[in-house]
DNA sequence: AAAAAAG
């Protein structure tokens, strides 16, 4: 359902204090499912909300939930809620996303005095029990912490009022749900569910039910349309092991490449290929479980601000994480399933950005690839074969062949991939200790210029100003320091919403 | 089987 007239928040009812503050940066459009789910939220309905990635889900319900709930400020304060006691509560996957969905309420509540806070694991207690001693009238966490806290003593949930579990049918999953359930029931019965996600199983909304009263069901776009981001261009070949660190390096030479995500199944091979980039004189960071929080969130901070232009990680930061500029998705194997596929090349092409999305698909995983290829509609049952020289390789991705060959191969590479497959033959014992860095090999970094090619006849992958979605951003984002101009014309930017997440 | 999430 789409309006040629343009939908102000104020037109969905949405109250000054969030307008306001939503237009002092510059968010002043409401997107399909924010038109959608706004009204239906606000009138403290049940609801699932499905939406493609990067199209404004956090919004859609962030606003809602700060419309819902009472702040220190307002003139009806102490009506319906004890003071300094959570009303609402979102629950995240990750604790990268809850710290991104608090900023984003944040954003939207700067006009009233509302407290909120995150909690999450991996960071000291005192601060967070600190802050649930003052007050707090927002929540925004991971399972586990959270209910560390309500365990102790510190997090009461019995007054929330409005519950969002984002990324929903991850959270409802089997790893997340008993933690889930245990949640949910610290708090009061009569209360406002709210689901959210890019993928919704039908097998998920029927266990959702359990936790919902009458959900109001909202898609923002019709069952059959294809779930991928249609400015997103996607390419699938099938790579030899030992050519893939090859194979990304020439690919993060892209021309007109902005950010780059790389997704690996594991995290030390996560780990490995970030140094493996760093040698090879790359600007990279990596992601994953098995670094402490701070580095964590160093990682994903010097990403968002350009600091280091690649990011290698694991699944932890395939669900909802919202960087400007990501251009380039890697998914250096085949993904789990089709879920798992969508979310995370859902880091690129968001409101309306184009995006570029490889997947390197290994033999042993032809038949998965096939599962996904047919369970998203998409048309590549068959991957290209493709080796780091291929010529279509370089076309497809709009590198320019006289980069051929000038890329140094570290001998860690080697080395390292070598005892990983000897490992996966089950012929090494032990562990393998971490390889000893070698010092800077070069640096080959080559940006900007000429428009990427097409590739597979799908849709122009192009960063150049002519490129970007008709529909334009009305909002004004700096990233280390500078404006970025978003631009405006050609494409067919479906929604565009600036603080989206998915 | 892996990743995430409490420590």
């Amino acid at each position: 359902m789409r309006r040629d007239a343009l939908t102000t928040f104020t037109d969905l009812g949405v109250f000054p204090p969030i307008a306001e503050a939503l237009e002092r940066v510059g968010i002043t459009e409401a997107f399909p499912i924010q038109e959608m789910a706004i009204p239906v939220a606000l009138t403290g309905s049940d609801l699932i909300g499905q939406a493609r990635t990067g199209t404004g889900k956090t919004f859609a319900f962030g606003i809602p939930l700060l419309q819902r709930i009472v702040a220190p400020g307002d003139r009806d304060y102490g009506l319906a809620n004890e003071p300094g006691k959570p009303q609402a509560l979102v629950v995240t996957p990750t604790r990268e996303l809850a710290v991104q969905v608090n900023g984003d309420i944040t954003t939207a509540s700067t006009v009233r005095k509302v407290r909120i806070t995150t909690l999450y694991g991996g960071r000291a207690y005192e601060p967070q029990v600190n802050a649930l001693t003052k007050g707090v009238d927002v929540v925004v966490g991971t399972p586990g912490r959270l209910l560390d806290l309500a365990a102790q003593g510190h997090l009461d949930l019995s007054h929330v009022k409005v519950l969002v579990l984002d990324e929903a049918d991850e959270m409802l999953d089997l790893g997340f749900l008993p933690d889930v359930e245990k949640l949910i029931a610290l708090t009061p019965e009569l209360r406002q569910t709210m689901l959210f996600s890019a993928t919704m199983p039908a097998a998920v909304i029927g266990l959702a039910r359990r936790y919902m009263r009458h959900p109001v069901n909202i898609r923002a776009e019709s069952p059959d349309e294809t779930q991928t981001v249609p400015t997103t261009a996607q390419f699938v070949y099938r790579a030899h092991q030992l050519d893939k660190d090859e194979m990304v390096a020439r690919l993060l030479q892209a021309e007109s490449r902005g950010l780059a995500m790389i997704f690996s199944q594991t995290k030390r091979a996560a780990q490995r290929l970030a140094d493996e980039l760093k040698d090879r004189g790359f600007a990279v960071a990596a992601v994953h479980g098995d670094l402490g929080q701070g580095a964590r969130e160093q990682a994903l901070r010097a990403f968002r601000s350009g600091k280091v232009d690649v990011l290698v990680a694991t699944d932890v930061a395939a669900r909802g994480i919202d960087v400007e500029g990501v251009t380039h998705v890697v998914n250096l194997t085949c993904p789990e399933d089709e879920k798992t596929y969508l979310h995370r090349i859902g880091r690129t092409g968001r409101a309306g950005a184009s995006g570029v999305a490889v997947t390197f698909v290994d033999w042993d995983d032809l038949t998965r690839w096939k599962l996904i290829n047919d369970a998203l509609d998409l048309p590549y049952p068959e991957p290209v074969e493709t080796y780091s020289s291929s010529e279509h390789f370089f076309h497809d991705l709009g590198i320019p062949p006289g980069t051929k060959g000038t890329l140094p191969r570290s001998e860690r590479t080697r080395a390292g991939l070598e005892a990983e497959q000897l490992e996966d033959l089950g012929e090494t014992g032990k562990a393998r200790g971490r390889q000893p860095r070698r010092r800077n090999g070069g640096r080959r970094r080559t940006r900007g210029g000429e428009p990427a090619a097409a590739g597979h006849g799908h849709s122009e992958p192009r960063f150049d100003d002519e490129a970007r979605p008709r529909r334009q951003r009305s909002r004004r984002r700096t990233r280390g320091g500078k404006a970025v101009d978003d631009g405006g014309s050609a494409g067919h930017a479906p929604e565009a919403d600036p603080t989206a997440t998915s």
